[in-house]
This record gives C-alpha cells, structure tokens and sequence, in this order.
DNA sequence: AGAAAATATGCAACATAGTTGCAAATTTTG
DNA sequence: CAAAATTTGCAACTATGTTGCATATTTTCT
C-alpha cells in the first residue's frame, strides 16, 4: 500500500481540496501511467480495482477537469479524451500527434508553439491548442 | 437561376467529378454563405430548397470532404463542424477561435503559426490544426 | 469515536450525433 | 431514350454521454 503513483494521486486529490475517493485517485492513476489522452472507454478497461460505473467515471473526469487536474484533449474521434493537466502552461497545452496510418495519438511533450497573435483588435486569447497530423516512426 | 452562388458550387461539384446532386449544390452554397464552420444540423437549417433528409447531409459532407472541397474542422458539443476547404495551404487550415463566454466560433484568416517541427527521428508531420480559445471583442 | 453534513456513486431511463442496409429515385453515360 | 452508376430517404441501430434519484462514502463537527 505504499504505492508511489497512488500515494502521489491522493495528494494531488487533497491538494484540489476534493474528496478523496477510490474512483479519483483510481483514475488518476490510469492518466499518469498514459502515454497519451484516453477515452471513458479506455480509463474504464484501465481501472485496476473493481469496475467503476460509466457514469461515475464521466462525472469523476468531469469534476478532475473542473479543479484543473486534467484535460479534455480534441480528438478527431467522437470521444472525449483526458489527460493530466501536467506539463501544461497556463496558455498552452503540449500538442498532439496523431498518426493517420495507425491512429495513435501521442502527446509531443517536447516541442511548443509561439503563441498566435491576432492583429484585430478585442481579442484575448487565453489557450491554444495544437494538432499535429502525420506518420509515425513505425508507419513512415 | 443565374444565381452566382449557385453556378459556382455547380462549377466546384463538376470540377470534382462528383454527380451534380441538388445536396451537393445546396450544402456548398450554404457553406459558401457561412461565416464559419457549421454542424450537421444547422447546415440542415440553412438549405433553401426542401429539406435534406439527415443521413444525405452527412453523406454528402462526407463525399464532398473526401473530394477535399470541404473539411471537418473539428469537434464542438459532440458534433462535428464543417467548412469549406478554401484557404487552407497544404499543410495547414486557419486556427479556430472560440469565445468561452458567448461559445461563438470564428475562422481566423488572417494568421497562421509557422509549421511545428519534431525533434524527434520518423516523424512526417503532414497537417497542422490549431484551436485558440478566448474572449471575443463583444466578450472581453 | 460517533453523529451529522456534504459529496459521490450506481442504476435505469433518456438524449444526441452519427451510421447501416436496402429499395426507390436521380444523374450521367452510351 | 435506355442502361449503368450513383445518390437519396426510411427505419432501425450504435456509440457516447446525461439526468434524476435513492443509496453509499467521505469529511467535518462535537
């Protein structure tokens, strides 16, 4: 039971000041073992313990995403996709590569945009997000 | 019936060797009229004639995205939006700006980020999206 | 610790966006 | 104009979420 991920999970639950439930820190543990954003679906199938409700597991994401824990990433896909707020600028969240011969998506933790600057006047951006479409190494 | 509008879908539906239905013509045209992507459902609400029964619409959105005159520009409130392929390079469409406040999205023209480079070995990148999220000149 | 208050969970039923198979209608070709 | 190719509409279906509400869990208070 000492767990480093789960010890870690706990904290960042406590630290957003939420109640600190099987479901939350059960799910936070699938996204930090992710490599990238995943769907209900797949944070479901991920779940160690026993299984979760489908509905808890949207109403729980919802709640992570409100105390900006994680993320809804876009996707090409019909599904919501999450994944932690982490290694996230106020501004700018890490871009996302997907591969349209595989359909993998990963997060290019590594690389970051300039922000866009829009020559009109009003506007204030607050978040820019980034898509990347192409082959990966193994499909090129 | 020298409605230039109409002549000029006719023209792109030609141009694509694709069957010069009244869908095609009446989805372009609405396109074409548009100030910015739209669903299925209000590019439903917006064709003239009669009304195009829903699986057509999604049909021709489809036929005519895989001729390139039309690309899905992404997800919003679980549905997908659609715009005209006009002027996107190559490799990169025009960014996306969505008001948090009113939930208005509008076609950004006028910029462009310069492509994002990966360093990593394998990676072709062949398409870039951008979403920018914000306040509108009305909201700020 | 134990009780009360606050919050989360699960179930069943519902909502929405999009898809499929197939027969009938439209458009193009010869 | 007839035949071939393609599109359309209908009904039924799938996938992805959502809602209301009673029950269970977690936290707070004493």
């Amino acid at each position: 039971m000492t767990d480093p991920l789960d010890d870690k999970a706990r904290h960042m639950v406590k630290e957003a000041r939420l109640y600190c439930t099987e479901a939350r820190v059960a799910i936070l543990k699938v996204l930090m073992a992710a490599a990238g954003p995943l769907s209900q679906d797949q944070i479901s199938g991920q779940v160690e313990s026993r299984s979760l409700n489908k509905v808890t597991v949207y109403r729980t994401l919802e709640s992570l995403a409100e105390a900006g824990l994680v993320h809804r990433a876009f996707m090409e896909d019909r599904a919501w996709h999450f994944e932690l707020a982490d290694h996230c600028t106020e501004h700018q969240c890490h871009p996302h590569f997907t591969c349209t011969r595989c359909g993998v998506t990963q997060c290019m933790t590594d690389i970051s945009l300039p922000m866009a600057v829009i020559p009109r006047k009003g506007f204030v951006i607050s978040r820019q997000q980034v898509r990347l479409e192409g082959l990966c190494p193994a499909c090129a």
